[in-house]
RNA sequence: GGGCGCUUAGCUCAGCGGGAGAGCACUUCCUUGACAUGGAAGGGGUCACAGGUUCAAUCCCUGUAGCGCCCA
């Protein structure tokens, strides 16, 4: 019986750590990544003695869910944050998300309408309570997300904008720059939005070309027959008209300036004024100018001192100041019926199609967004804007792509007054109080204000608390520096500010990345960060923008299911070349599927072949034996090489360049040529020469593995685990570092030519249809004597990989043979029994032709004395010794053809 | 209108001042002891167009065209 207990426990040992037939993706992740996260791996540690290394994760909504932008992003930052981990730094990934004022409030609201119900009749209180209890309930779903994807970020640290310690710093940098006289109150046109009733700020409002209508109105000149024609795109906005422009040197106008029209409709006179904004080539020359509902018109309002009208109400409707018969129209309803009546008063002068550029909203694209005269706070950051400018300038802060600088500079040269103020309910409410005769108390606290109030007045008095809340962006500025603890002194501000790179997408620099930069200097004093990565847009396959609406959105959870984390990782990483858009396509994600599996197999392989890991093993000790294999000195010389390509790829956050190199490494160099060259030493009688390679292959594996798992994370850490049966965690080891250059030329000729001899040898037998099974002599004319030692010290591979029965060296070709030229040596097939001669002809031919062609081009180069003259002379012999090699090839491929010819 | 980017094999895209590359697709062959999610071989490109710089341009410069994005 205990015989038996021990032996199925062993069996029960074996088959855990042994690599099974297929890898099934789902249960692996789900597994690993519960055992990454239980270790405490993903937890930075501010008492580290190691350099800090900080990612901030752009915040995404906290109702919102993953979309395949995140999955880029964060794939991306996840890259970097194992990398940087692996290669020793004391690693923080903050993690978080972001309340998301508007898009939140607009969910919910729609839940609410759908109910029957509105947040006015409910109320503030209770409205609140309602969104905090979606923001339960879907509050998981993102970081639930986030984990399939294999994101390492530090979970102990999450954070939410709107907890305490957050709020707290949002209300500290209100009341700061309160105090510096950076925010103040204001009355100006802002965008307004008619459905959600707020305003928004100017990079929250998308044109979108709209098929409308240019209405040409005649407007009677007071005190005679004349009129003046103006067209609009607004109609509705004539009853708030207060001018009339022509620009001052208009020959057919300008003589009108001065005197004054009677307003149809409403019956107010107005001026016509001089003003260089009416151009005189446009529509008639002469403009409508209603200050209270255009921005430009507001410019105009302001320059000559003309009323402002407001005609509307917050729902864009016609209020009290229009004439009696529109009010209460919606803007739309009014604009059909101001044409017909000025129509009817035979004041229409004609209609023309128009396309013009009107704004929307950008979370819906369908409510019309209003110029509307309103009263909101003001951030000015024209200072803070030069702050941030120069600091980009400086270089404290550089954009990968560098191009992406421009776009920074051109807004933040540009940049306006930012309007803070959103009248919602959900975000943080303005710390800013009332007394009865409307001054203002901005403080940190309720009791603050109080105490404010008190010395202002001069006795206890009520304050109102502002309602309104601050603009999402206003809480996100402060991101990189609330979460480390701000405004308190914390070792982790210390540590982690400024932070290492910074990854988005170029759609937030305005909102996001730029404002960050302005209150990250403002008040830490130094950048946020020190790189600023802007990735790719991902598209689908046609180059489309992924949308609901247009229903091409490839769900990244979808993808995982299918094929598997590390398939969309690896295609996302392969795919984003800086500057360029990412167009996703399936059969992209399912090739790189297949090289996980192809991995996978080649553990496997390695595992059944008895290629077991070895903690410290030494390649420089393979390296440095002149009796080691070559195969073995070149495979290590070439993972070297890879390995620092791989790594400065990363470092300089080529994603691409790194996840080519590796799929290239793996497959067509370790798999491809490696392993099977590997195969008759693996499975002959020399055990030396067995050892060493079973030793260097399971080496050369685990350092695949490592390269890999940053991109990779997941399959390489199973098959870390199942190959070497070690406990360690992968994602915690070491980056591996060959400092110690270990090079060897010679391993590296000799295998490059042992590959052309195979692929030669393949291609003839592929082209002359000899069958795959069929083994068949090969002669050698020629070779030197380091050629034929090559073909001595690799007999068994060669006649392996090329099917071969036996090498001969040989003086003279057989009549009829098939003919190759390898360097020095002619490879010959004496084929005569089994060849067809006029393929082989063709064959012969065609390779002749490609030849003479290469000398042709070489002979015009060499022959032109310009270049000998000035070309350095490294190309120059270059050239030279090129048309030698193929001089040399073309004579042996004639005489190949004669001898064929017979 | 201003700015930026792109144009390389059928498709998606690398690359780069001196020999045109990958993946997918395609054709032919192969179930050879890791892998058919695989192996072997092959076909396929005036590197958008026109000028210029250079001994040499797919690559640098200028212009043109087409496409895309951002801003107004």
């Amino acid at each position: 019986m205990p015989f038996f207990r021990e032996k199925a426990k062993q069996e029960a040992r074996e088959s855990q750590m042994s690599i099974e037939k297929t890898y099934d993706p789902s249960a692996v992740e789900t597994r690993l990544y519960e055992r990454w996260e239980k270790s405490g791996a993903f937890a930075c540690d501010v008492h580290s003695k190691k350099e800090p290394y900080c990612i901030m994760l752009p915040p995404p909504n906290v109702t919102g869910s993953l979309h395949m932008g995140h999955a880029l992003i964060n794939t991306l930052q996840d890259i970097l944050i194992r990398f940087q981990r692996m290669k020793g730094k004391d690693v923080l990934w903050q993690l978080g998300t972001d309340h998301a004022g508007i898009s939140t409030q607009l969910v919910v609201e729609r839940q609410l309408a759908a109910q029957g119900l509105d947040r006015r009749e409910m109320g503030r209180e209770a409205f609140l309570k309602r969104v905090w209890a979606w923001k339960e309930e879907s509050g998981g779903t993102i970081t639930k997300q986030l984990r399939r994807l294999g994101a390492s970020g530090d979970w102990s640290r999450e954070c939410f904008t709107m907890d305490e310690g957050l709020s707290r710093a949002v209300t500290r940098e209100f009341v700061t720059l309160y105090n510096e006289g950076l925010i103040y109150k204001d009355k100006r046109l802002v965008n307004w939005d008619p459905k959600m009733l707020t305003a928004v700020s100017d990079l929250e409002v998308e044109s979108k070309e709209v098929k409308g209508h240019l209405w040409y109105f005649n407007y009677p000149i007071e005190g005679s027959d004349e009129w003046i024609t103006i067209a609009t795109t607004r109609p509705e906005t004539m009853l708030g008209d207060t001018a009339v422009a022509v620009h001052p040197e208009n020959e057919k106008l300008k003589h009108l300036i001065g005197k004054q029209v009677k307003l149809p409709l409403v019956g107010r006179l107005i001026p016509i004024i001089g003003d260089d904004y009416a151009d005189p080539e446009k529509g008639t020359g002469a403009v409508k100018i209603t200050p209270a509902h255009d921005f430009n018109d507001f410019e105009v309002g302001k320059r000559h001192n003309l009323p402002m009208i407001n005609i509307f109400d917050q729902h864009a409707k016609l209020n009290e100041e229009a004439p009696q018969k529109y009010r209460g129209l919606d803007r739309f309803v009014a604009r059909k019926k101001i044409v017909e009546d000025m129509e009817a008063l035979g004041l229409l002068d004609k209609i023309e199609d128009h396309i013009h550029a009107v704004p929307h909203d950008e979370k819906t694209k369908t409510v019309v967004i209003e110029p509307f005269l309103s009263e909101q706070w003001y951030c000015d950051v024209r200072g803070m804007a030069d702050q941030a400018v120069k600091a980009v300038r400086e270089g404290k802060t550089q954009f990968v792509p560098k191009q992406w600088e421009n776009t920074f500079f051109a807004w933040m040269e540009d940049i306006r007054p930012w309007c803070i103020s959103r009248q919602l309910w959900w975000g943080h409410q303005i710390p800013a109080w009332y007394g009865s005769d409307g001054k203002v108390f901005v403080a940190e606290s309720d009791e603050e204000a109080d105490t404010q109030a008190e010395k202002h007045y001069g006795k206890k008095t009520a304050l109102t608390r502002d309602e309104d809340v601050f603009d999402t962006w206003f809480s996100s500025a402060l991101w990189p520096f609330s979460t480390l603890g701000w405004p308190d002194k914390t070792p982790e501000l210390a540590r982690y500010y400024p932070t290492d790179v910074l990854m988005t997408g170029f759609d937030i620099i305005f909102f996001w990345v730029a404002r960050m930069m302005m209150m990250g200097l403002h008040f830490v004093g130094d950048v946020p960060f020190r790189k600023v990565f802007i990735s790719a847009l991902v598209r689908d396959e046609k180059g489309q923008k992924m949308s609901k609406t247009r229903g091409n959105v490839i769900d990244p959870l979808d993808v995982i299911e299918k094929y598997g984390c590390d398939a969309l990782r690896f295609t996302l990483a392969n795919l984003s070349t800086p500057g360029r858009d990412i167009k996703l396509s399936a059969s992209r994600i399912e090739g790189n599927r297949n090289f996980v599996t192809k991995l996978w197999n080649a553990a496997r392989f390695c595992q059944m072949n008895g290629c077991e890991w070895i903690e410290g093993f030494d390649p420089y000790k393979v390296m440095g034996d002149p009796n080691a294999q070559t195969t073995n000195k070149w495979i290590i010389h070439s993972l070297r090489h890879e390995w620092s390509l791989i790594t400065s790829c990363l470092e300089d956050f080529r994603f691409d360049l790194a996840s080519s190199r590796m799929y290239g490494f793996v497959w067509n160099i370790f798999c491809d040529w490696y392993l099977e060259l590997s195969k008759p030493i693996l499975s002959g009688d020399d055990e030396k020469a067995k050892r060493e390679t079973q030793e260097t292959v399971a080496w050369v594996l685990g350092q695949i593995f490592h390269l890999l798992h940053p991109v990779m994370p997941f399959v390489t850490e199973e098959l870390w685990g199942k190959f070497t049966g070690s406990t360690d965690m992968l994602m915690t080891r070491a980056w591996p570092d060959y400092s110690n250059d270990v090079k060897d030329f010679e391993a590296v000729d000799e295998i490059e030519w042992l590959i052309s001899l195979v692929n030669d040898i393949r291609t003839v037998r592929a082209e002359l249809n000899v069958p795959a099974g069929a083994q068949i002599p090969l002669q050698v004319k020629g070779a030197s004597d380091e050629t034929k030692a090559r073909f001595e010290r690799h007999a068994a591979i060669i006649a392996r990989l090329a099917r071969l029965s036996g090498v001969t060296h040989v003086d003279a070709v057989a009549k009829g043979s098939a003919q190759s030229v390898l360097g020095e040596a002619t490879l010959i097939l004496p084929l005569a029994e089994i060849i067809d001669l006029d393929s082989e002809r063709a064959r012969l031919k065609k390779e002749g032709e490609k030849i003479a062609a290469e000398i042709k081009k070489l002979d015009a180069k060499l022959g032109n004395k310009d270049f000998i003259d000035r070309a350095p002379p490294e190309i120059v012999e270059e050239q030279r010794e090129r048309r030698a090699e193929a001089e040399a090839i073309l004579a042996r491929l004639e005489a190949a053809q004669k001898n064929l010819a017979g």
